[in-house]
DNA sequence: ATCTTTTGCGTGCACGTGCACATTTACACT
DNA sequence: AGTGTAAATGTGCACGTGCACGCAAAAGAT
């Protein structure tokens, strides 16, 4: 009883005068050992490695911080947005991650690119390669430019970072967001938990089909497999949506519950379930179940308002900080990330448990 | 298209010179006005002051870990704990706050007292009080003598901070936790979201009823609210077990639900349903819905074998986490935190999304 | 053998702050 | 006016590092 424990960080670290003392050389040299900055003699470089091995010695980062005029540019690549749009919690994200990063001099320079316009996405990445950031950050949108761009980084050796979805085989130094995959199957499990369904409604977005990249693919594949698997007699229906024209929105799933009315299981696997807020809204004679994705200020309102049963997200914006002052770390430091692809924990959001959030 | 956004932390900020000029003093006179170290006149501590203010002037904290060589120590009061319990998880969130804290001399003294022996606790908050350390977190185990330590704290000038749970009234300067009322509402909605229940079994340890403090108490009423407002049918049986006996706990199970085969929902309010995981396993007859607290070992892998159905959680070893580095922050630097008290969010655990957690 | 270049290494200053100590100023009392 | 004392202010060094510069020795050129 009445045990105690101590951790102490305050204990005097070695510094760059012990390994020069112990090489029976000068700072000066143990210190171009350290930033590889050549003009030493392979003899004493191994000397001095062993000697900071021993003594395990690195760096007082407050002291170099200090010394250091070096300010470090990151480049963050992000479609467009508006208010309420899934990137401007991505955009949330960055602006955080860089205020955390307050202890070292940084500069991060965002580029917008529309995102129906590969144009201007290219513009993006060459604006990005003129200005020779020592570091990137981005996504997915467009397949083949990004890894066009991925290769371009590689051969000038700027290193670059994934949010919210990646392209295995590429050279990337570390990756943030949500498996998509298992998101889509906890979507079908949240939606089918409450009673289990005959028919269900999945809606997507027009854009969705033409969209050559289909950002959701994974997501949708998880949740149909779940479904065939868990109730392979649930007859899935599918209605299309037009973002920008409320009145199709409306429409369309009036006409299709008029038609079957039994269906009271209804899910969006994109960011966007808030879109249909407005129809359940002004028809609230039907309870049904209502599963959507992603913790954005439209969908957290339908959510608060009961329209909405349950939000399958992870903090949007965590995966850009995470991801921005993990990156800037490994890229300043020099170092490996301990963990390259780092999937979010999925939250299942309630009106019962949004409130913290 | 394509347009362009900048954040930059490195334009060059004030130093203690610029403040020093504007004011016609030197460095050590504006030193000793941030450091509150007096012998400034009156009138020159004004013009200082206002200087600042307009000069937008903060410290330069790598210059000034750098330059000081003052110690911090910090001092945490948690009970003992067995590999897997819930304290040990707190205990984990205290060095990884400590960790995070490497830029400063910091250290960090855990006293463990014996949760069943007021005494041990005493002795404890004697050893602290003796060891004048610069800051205190605790947590509310024992209630009269907290409140006692709190006061004695204060007496003295340190500054304290919870975790885990607190005591309204107090000075403390910042809490970390979980809303104990709405995660118990949470378990219940979990519990009877499946299916609508007639009768339910609430599952409680032995040493509650003696226990004087009950720490689940808000947790049991928000779950006994939930039910009689949205059941009020609902009989709700309840049990003792003896977290000591194995035996006991298997029997007592075994005897309920031979009289009571007609109950499927269950539900534990404290942080070990895990301990009715051999009860499960071996009667696996019956489908039942089971839902517990609190992400320690035991309860995940009671989770991912699926004897249980959802956990409500945060993670635990953030609260102490966020607690340590929040409060060691506003002590080193002398501020106020922005929130005083911050219920973390409340996370839903199912089989499903467990694994990055 | 002398001069030039390269290689290897040491030194000094700067970064912005904390703190101990030195110095000046103000003021009261003889 | 002179002395003593306390209050107010200034100064110097240290913290550990980055980096430009300089210098000596070795290597190469003539």
């Amino acid at each position: 009883m009445a045990k105690t424990d101590k951790i102490n960080n305050s204990t005097t670290q070695a510094t760059i005068f012990d390994v020069a003392r112990l090489c029976n050389v000068s700072r000066g040299t143990v210190d171009r050992v350290i930033h590889n900055r050549g003009r030493v003699s392979q003899e004493t470089v191994e000397k001095v490695k062993r000697a900071i091995e021993i003594l395990g010695y690195s760096p007082n980062l407050n002291a170099s911080i200090l010394a250091s005029k070096k300010t470090y540019t990151f480049a963050c690549l992000i479609p467009e947005f508006e208010h309420g749009e899934y990137w401007e919690k991505i955009h949330e994200g960055f602006i955080a991650g860089a205020n955390s990063l307050y202890n070292y001099n940084i500069e991060v320079d965002f580029h917008f690119y529309d995102q129906t316009s590969p144009e201007s996405y290219l513009t993006c990445c060459n604006k990005i390669l003129d200005s020779k950031p020592h570091g990137v950050i981005m996504n997915t949108v467009f397949r083949e430019e990004t890894i066009h761009f991925a290769s371009q980084l590689d051969e000038v050796g700027i290193p670059f970072a994934f949010v919210d979805d990646k392209f295995d085989g590429l050279n990337y130094t570390v990756y943030y967001g949500m498996d998509p995959y298992k998101s889509g199957r906890l979507g079908a499990f949240l939606l089918t938990n409450h009673f289990n369904p005959d028919q269900l409604l999945l809606v997507r977005l027009i854009r969705d089909t033409n969209h050559k990249a289909d950002p959701n693919a994974k997501r949708r594949q998880g949740f149909l497999d779940y479904i065939n698997l868990k109730f392979p007699q649930c007859k899935i229906h599918t209605v299309f949506i037009n973002p920008a024209d409320h009145q199709q929105i409306y429409v369309t799933l009036k006409d299709f519950f008029q038609e079957h009315p039994e269906v009271k299981h209804l899910i969006m696997i994109n960011s966007r379930i808030f879109l249909i807020d407005e129809y359940l809204r002004e028809n609230p004679d039907t309870k049904r179940i209502v599963v959507g994705f992603d913790d954005i200020e439209p969908n957290l309102a339908s959510l608060r308002s009961g329209h909405i049963e349950f939000l399958v997200t992870r903090h949007i914006s965590s995966q850009s900080q995470l991801a921005l002052s993990t990156f800037a770390e490994c890229v300043i430091r020099g170092v490996k990330p301990q963990k390259r692809d780092n999937y979010l924990h999925m939250d299942i959001l309630h009106r019962l448990n949004m409130d913290d959030y």
